[in-house]
Order: C-alpha cells, then sequence, then structure tokens
DNA sequence: GTCGTAGTACGTCGCCTGTCAAACTACGAG
DNA sequence: CTCGTAGTTTGACAGGCGACGTACTACGAC
C-alpha cells in the first residue's frame, strides 16, 4: 500500500524517498521470508560483508532489472535493508541495529549460517 | 546415521517409516522458509517449549487434517522436526542437536525472537 | 537542451503453496 | 471382527511469488 513518494521533503539528497517500516512493525515472518530466497540471502550476504551500502547494481544478481527492483523491495519492505537515492542510483544498507535490537543474534547467526553451509557445500559435496 | 528412524535399532514401534533428510542435505533456505509460515513456527514453539515428543493432534492449530499433514511434512522435509509412528499417533521431535551443529545459534534466535515478538504485539501494541 | 544510465511500474506467465473436503489406510480397544 | 481415532492421499481451488519484457521516470554528464 503507497509506495508513493508523495510530497514530502526528507532530507533525503535526492527528491525521491522510500517507505521503510518502522522497527516496531518489524515482523519475524517476513524477516524469515525475506531471506529465505537464495536470490535476496545473497544480497545480504552481500551488504553484509561490504559493510557499508551499496548500490542496487554493485550486487552480482544475474536477473533482469525488474526482478532485481523486486527482491530490493521485498528485503526493504521485510525492514532487513535501508535504501535511499543518491543521483542516479539506490543505496541500500543493512538495517543491522534495528534487526539486533528486536531479534538479537539471529541476523549473525543465519550468516553464520550461511557462510557455513556454503563451505560445507564447496568442500565436501 | 544421524537422527534417522530407519529400520531395527532404534526401533519404530510401527511398521510405517518416513524419510527424514540426513544431517548434511539440510539446507538454511529451507529452514528459514519452513520457520516463516506462521503455522509452522507455532509449531516449532510449540515443540521446543514441550521438550519432548507431541502427536499432531496435540500441537493447536485450527486447521484441518489434510493442511496439518501438509505443514508438518514441510517441516520435516525440510530438517527441522522429526517423526515417528508410535501406535496411532504420529509423534513429533525438533532436531535441535542437528540444527545445533550445522546452524549454531539460529534456531535459538528463531526462538527467542518470535517470543520477543509475541511479547511485543501482546503488550505494547 | 540531448543522451545515457539507474531504477520503477505494469502486465504477464508459470509454478509453488496454503487451504479444504472426501475417501482412504493403519492401528488399538472392545 | 468391528469400531473409532489418527493420520494420509488425492484432487481441487485461490492466491502469491519469482521471473521476464517493455515502457516509463529521474538524474547526471555532455
Amino acid at each position: 500500500m503507497s509506495t508513493q513518494p508523495s510530497t514530502s521533503a526528507t532530507a533525503a539528497p535526492s527528491g525521491r524517498t522510500l517507505e521503510h517500516p518502522d522497527r516496531s512493525a518489524i515482523r519475524l515472518e517476513a524477516v524469515l521470508h525475506a531471506l529465505s530466497d537464495p536470490m535476496r540471502l545473497r544480497v545480504v550476504r552481500a551488504l553484509a560483508s561490504h559493510g557499508s551500502e551499496m548500490a542496487c547494481s554493485d550486487v552480482e544478481l544475474d536477473v533482469s532489472k525488474s526482478t532485481c527492483t523486486h527482491h530490493f523491495r521485498v528485503l526493504r519492505e521485510a525492514g532487513v535493508i535501508s535504501q535511499i537515492y543518491r543521483g542516479t542510483s539506490k543505496m541500500n544498507g543493512l538495517r543491522r541495529a534495528d534487526l539486533d535490537m528486536i531479534f538479537p543474534g539471529l541476523l549473525d547467526s543465519v550468516l553464520a549460517a550461511a557462510e557455513g553451509e556454503e563451505r560445507r557445500l564447496g568442500t565436501a559435496r
């Protein structure tokens, strides 16, 4: 509902703004669902390892642009990432502080699990 | 080996047996997906708080029997629970040891997150 | 201004998922 | 053996989701 920028003048470096769920509105099921897609999990892992913001096009997903937009939106609406427009790009950042506050340890164990799984599958397949 | 009922030894008290994924075959995405459904998350929480095995019908889900069967199967195939037939019932248990081994801390943080969320939603709505 | 780049919106397609009801199987109790 | 209980199977249905292409908008560079 209403993903429209509308007439807001909130300190975004660009005119456009995006709706993010408030920290208290983040739902566990939505987060788990967002993370249960391989594509999106890869995005989250990339953001986590990179440490700071990345443009959508900096994350390597070999799918079409529209699919990419879709996944980033799911992550944002679940409260997993934050997005702001910066010039012609859209920067994405993990909402680590918010997630750690309401679901302590969750993000870290998921990231660790993802890494462990990759290692397991990579070595002893 | 793992937690498979298999034939003999651990003796499934009933003739029927069920396939469980080997510990090494458990995939993170599948687990997250399994846990991202409210119904299934409730099952897992019930099993965790109960501590030992429960029959399908002991978990309160107000859906039809077939839907119930479906969700339990998803959980089993994702490697989250184990199921064995005991007489006319089917007992369900959390595969806590297996999960903790391959995804350390994951189950605990999800359970804690679920509890925290329930508390948040229940009190300060 | 024009152009290229980054991302969005929309419509579509196929598949997967959650739900159900109804008919069925497996077991224990009597 | 008969009956009731527990769970399965099958088939159906609606809705969601991931993928796509195309047309579009917003911005910076020139």
